[in-house]
DNA sequence: CTGACTGCAAACGTTTTGCACGGTA
DNA sequence: TACCGTGCAAAACGTTTGCAGTCAG
């Protein structure tokens, strides 16, 4: 029980912080997103449906944008057709497993690279890295 | 003329090498992604619209499709929205500057970047690398 | 000659838009 | 109360599919 309020709470102060209003269906959204990890638009649907029967995908639509815009949300570009949504928080890369279809973060330095490019002239303000193989799991079996 | 003609040549060898059927609908998708680097979608089609008039974006498609499923092409996914395309080559990362759009191949050595992520118990297949930022000519404006 | 490729049209899934209503600040 | 957010419906995209005619091997 404590651990709901606690979510919700969390949202909240995520929503103020940006001066976003605060509607039960942002807060849902937010804590969907911080339980699933990297959630494509439609199984956000799903889960919001549940809660919210008469919830339209539009509205949806709307929030992930308003939150990739303040920032609170950061897409995901592991496949070409579903877009999915993590929480922004440290730069990490994103392990795709092509077996369980799980994704991971990884946090890496990417110091290595970053000079590497920063030598060729570039000054790159952000990176996306992404790996694709089985993981650990995967492989044991 | 002369160019041309080894274009052609060359597309026709990438076919064959693939047992592949060679028809002027592929010889010429393979010459304008050869030509334009990372190219989307729309932008073939209106491309190959000019020598094909009567050509179907369905077409495009599927022989997208199928160079997919020969690696004779490589999809990179730098926005979610449009698909873009470039023929396979050596691996390496992309560089898409913010303000021009420009999309540039990057060579760089991601050995620092594997041995980062074998040590956690990860066998990667593959690897892609997006870089966001303005690039050494919009940053000279 | 035969199977594969193309073009067409329709279907499909996802995302966007406009409007009226309802809720937050 | 005033404005912003939501839900609904329709439209706009991008992509996929099935079919019939055509072409490359």
């Amino acid at each position: 029980m404590m651990k709901t309020i606690d979510h919700k709470k969390a949202a909240m102060d995520i929503l103020r912080a940006k001066a976003l209003k605060v509607t039960p269906q942002r807060i849902a959204l937010i804590t969907e997103i911080s339980n699933a990890g990297h959630i494509s638009t439609d199984q956000i649907y799903k889960k919001m449906k549940n809660e919210f029967p008469s919830i339209s995908a539009a509205t949806i639509y709307k929030i992930i944008d308003i939150f990739l815009d303040k920032h609170i949300l950061k897409e995901i570009r592991i496949t070409a057709g579903k877009r999915r949504y993590e929480l922004k928080k440290e730069p990490h890369a994103h392990y795709v497993c092509t077996i369980c279809g799980q994704i991971s973060d990884l946090y890496l330095s990417s110091e290595d690279l970053l000079r590497q490019i920063r030598s060729k002239g570039y000054s790159p303000a952000g990176c996306e890295i992404y790996f694709y193989g089985s993981c650990p799991n995967c492989c044991d079996k």
